[in-house]
DNA sequence: TGTACATCAGTGAACGCGCGTTCACTGATGTAC
DNA sequence: TGTACATCAGTGAACGCGCGTTCACTGATGTAC
């Protein structure tokens, strides 16, 4: 009961593969369910053993990212502090890395929210976490002296739209190597959120 | 030689009108072109006398919009000084009644900015100018002895995805009054842009 | 181990839906004399 | 001013393309005995 399925589980990974492969170079809204399955090597009525719609795929890719992200752990004993500049860019980092990671599927969320409301509310859910997380520090930076221009959930958000902004905006642009961009906006972010000196670091 | 030509202008204006309702209602690239007709009152084949395609019409809304906003002489004698919050709050406050006064035809404009590279370029045409206008600002700034955390067109190009990103954000999710979110992102700019105190205003 | 049958992933041509686009037709407006 | 013909905006049914989806078929893998 095995070598049937290995191949089944291995034509899916192809499609999944190939999926990747035609988001980032079409865009997800561009993509005909023919462009995965060309891409993959296999016929048309093949994709759908597997899935059941372009939608489904996405969800699939989705629910690995989202695995992958859990297994590397990625704020086990990370900076906090946002009252030290080290702390703001590795938070400016850790987004950049998973933008640049998942960019096929990042993207292909993102231009699936704007003809769907189930993907926008999924958009939603997946970027709260990440707002509540740097709302908490920058509570915390507050409350060690550093003065914020306005309510750290507000600002926590305003961040979040900067982060996604900004990094396609460098990405997908070619502006240059990263270090540079998440230099840029280490800064711009740092210095957004410490109106005046009082007692920082 | 004129009454047909009236009533010509008249069906133009009234398919014009009703496409931005329906953008605005449900997208543009969820928009049919007989969802605009039929909320024109119009038969299908109408569109066609005036339009050449669902494309043609944006571009036309676009054209309307340019001209519009040159009317407006909108920069005429505004507060160009960025080390003082007025003259920051005037300039974000300006982005955001644009953003509100076109919502369809910019949020059309984004959409079809994803599927087209031609209105990716022409989105990135209309957002230029306004880059450069605060870049200048921001160099005055810095003569004046505002401490940038970047290059001042960097900075100008950070200043306006966040105001694109976050406009849409507050004004789509009913965050709440205009008048917050322009304050909120007017302290988040004003403080960005002046990392240390060395002499400003 | 070998044979006969069952199951199932995969194939790709064919089907059919949705929607953009066309076009023969209408009736009103414009023009010629 | 009146009549006969031309033009043109607008109509909406019909057409046809593109693409998602189905389905009869194949050949390989699995199962029963």
């Amino acid at each position: 009961v095995t070598v049937r399925k290995e191949q089944a589980a291995q034509t899916e990974a192809d499609l999944k593969k190939a999926a990747r492969v035609v988001f980032e170079r079409q865009g997800y809204l561009n993509t005909k369910i023919t462009d995965i399955t060309r891409e993959a090597g296999r016929a048309a009525g093949s994709f759908y053993t597997h899935f059941p719609s372009k939608d489904a795929i996405l969800e699939a890719l989705l629910a690995d990212m989202l695995v992958e992200v859990d297994e590397s752990l990625a704020f086990v004993g990370h900076n906090g502090d946002f009252n030290d500049p080290e702390g703001v860019r590795w938070h400016v980092a850790a987004y950049w890395n998973f933008y640049r990671q998942h960019k096929p599927v990042v993207q292909a969320l993102q231009q699936a929210a704007i003809t769907s409301e189930t993907f926008a509310e999924r958009l939603r859910e997946l970027m709260a976490p990440d707002i509540g997380h740097m709302a908490a520090h920058l509570r915390d930076a507050a409350e060690a002296g550093a003065v914020l221009p306005g309510d750290p959930h507000i600002v926590a958000t305003m961040i979040s739209s900067l982060l996604g902004a900004w990094a396609s905006e460098w990405i997908d642009g070619k502006r240059g190597p990263d270090d540079e961009g998440i230099t840029a906006l280490t800064g711009f972010i740092y210095s957004a959120i410490h109106s005046a000196r009082i007692g920082s670091g």
